[in-house]
DNA sequence: CGTACCTTTGATGAAGTTCAACGATGGTGG
DNA sequence: CCACCATCGTTGAACTTCATCAAAGGTACG
């Protein structure tokens, strides 16, 4: 992004092969306070974190230069990473130009954890930035007859967390237009066919949103005006058009 | 919330004992896809998360009716839930009296999965629902030698989770003085003492807090003629009243 | 048939965006 | 060293969108 940053490093620098304790003791310790008690882990997110150095994790250190990108939104996962130093941003751009930062993750944070094969988010490094990026493949964190549930609850967890970033990333700087949109075409996609049964009422809707029922309702009434949708009744909503619902969203 | 739904079923009712085939050679055969490609998981939530009939978890089914409470905020986290069918909301309510709704739960989704002692969020049924509830002390998941690295990942993703909820809330219905002041705590609670070195542009933290780089400027203007902060140059943020922001926040 | 809740619609106002211009800062090159 | 340039940040004025206030249909249920 600016061009004092590129003099500096053009590609990531690999600084070091990253393998702290890997004492199996301590390791144990640490399995222990959490598998017992999941509600036990009180202390703030960047000690939690803080907490990979314990164990038999190992990643590959690297350098970026301010502006620089870390991975690009479509690349393949292969690592998630964790931040040595510095301040790494995830985005996500939208069709007309806009940015929608996800999240800004300081030293000790974790990022790019995802899984669906391809990130969702870019990263970029919004100063200096120093890195651990910690690969997928050299995970053997789930072998072993028990890891199947421990797997299936990090499944769930992932899955909560893709739709928790997609929500937030609706919510920011999307107009109301844009947001019903989106929500009528998120519930389409969960039943059968361009009939959607709407289970919530408007002030859900709008709650969920981050509008008012007036406004859910207005623009409800909009897009049935513009032909986009049909009412038979206020809680059942049929998609006539739904490829100009999606140009809305994109 | 209807007395229609009160008069159906007053209290939660435990169904049955969940305990699908618990088969490990099924168990394994998850594993094995999940663990050796994370990112091999390409199928919708839905089925992804159905999967889980196929692991060892066992849960007690629950019936709601609607507009009741599944859990509250500020309880303690027993336990994750399972949709099996009907709609559960989950949300949390504003001092102001708004609520604002993190997700809709339909057949099949996970909700309620937090760590940290108490559920940040409530849980209601939006519709009549049936609800499976697995609970973390009954799961051995994470025991064993191989489970310690299982357990930090785990912890990764909760972190993210957390972190990417309590954004979703802060973009929904806020004001742009409530979502600079939100960001401002932030960054101050990741440093020490009064002094927040931003290390993003404005543009950035428009782009976070879903504002234009002109609202956020004069929004933070606005701050230090309030005598709420300082603003020595415009990365360098003093809080000169904290307390004021917190309450800007709640 | 009446009550309560949900939904729709209209009128008005406030908050934030957009467009535009100007000031500050830092790095570069003469 | 200073002038120049690019980027970042601030401020002002007009406009758009959405929230707020108010009131009137609809629907379900007792």
């Amino acid at each position: 992004m600016s061009s004092t940053a590129a003099a500096r490093t053009a590609i990531p620098t690999v600084d070091a092969e990253y393998r702290p304790t890997s004492s199996k003791g301590r390791s144990s310790a640490t399995f222990a306070a959490f598998g017992s008690s999941p509600g036990g882990e009180t202390q703030p997110a960047g000690e939690s974190q803080g907490r990979a150095a314990g164990t038999a994790l190992a990643g590959q250190v690297l350098s970026f230069a301010e502006g620089r990108e870390i991975y690009a939104e479509g690349d393949t996962v292969r690592s998630f990473y964790k931040v040595m130093h510095g301040v790494v941003r995830t985005c996500r751009f939208t069709s007309d130009g806009r940015r929608q930062i996800d999240g800004f993750h300081a030293e000790g944070e974790i990022f790019g954890l995802e899984t669906g094969g391809e990130h969702r988010l870019s990263a970029e490094a919004v100063t200096d930035c120093c890195v651990v990026a910690y690969r997928w493949s050299g995970l053997d964190a789930f072998d072993g007859g028990e890891g199947a549930t421990a797997l299936t609850v990090f499944g769930f967890a992932m899955t909560c967390l893709k739709r928790s970033q997609a929500h937030a990333l609706l919510l920011g700087r999307r107009s109301a237009a844009q947001k019903l949109a989106s929500f009528l075409l998120d519930w389409a996609g969960r039943g059968t066919g361009e009939c959607v049964d709407l289970a919530m009422t408007r002030q859900d809707i709008a709650d969920y949103l981050g509008l008012t029922i007036e406004t859910v309702s207005r623009t409800m009434s909009q897009f049935e005006r513009d032909k986009l949708i049909a009412l038979p009744s206020s809680r059942h909503v049929v998609l006539r058009n739904r490829a100009a619902l999606q140009d809305l969203v994109d």
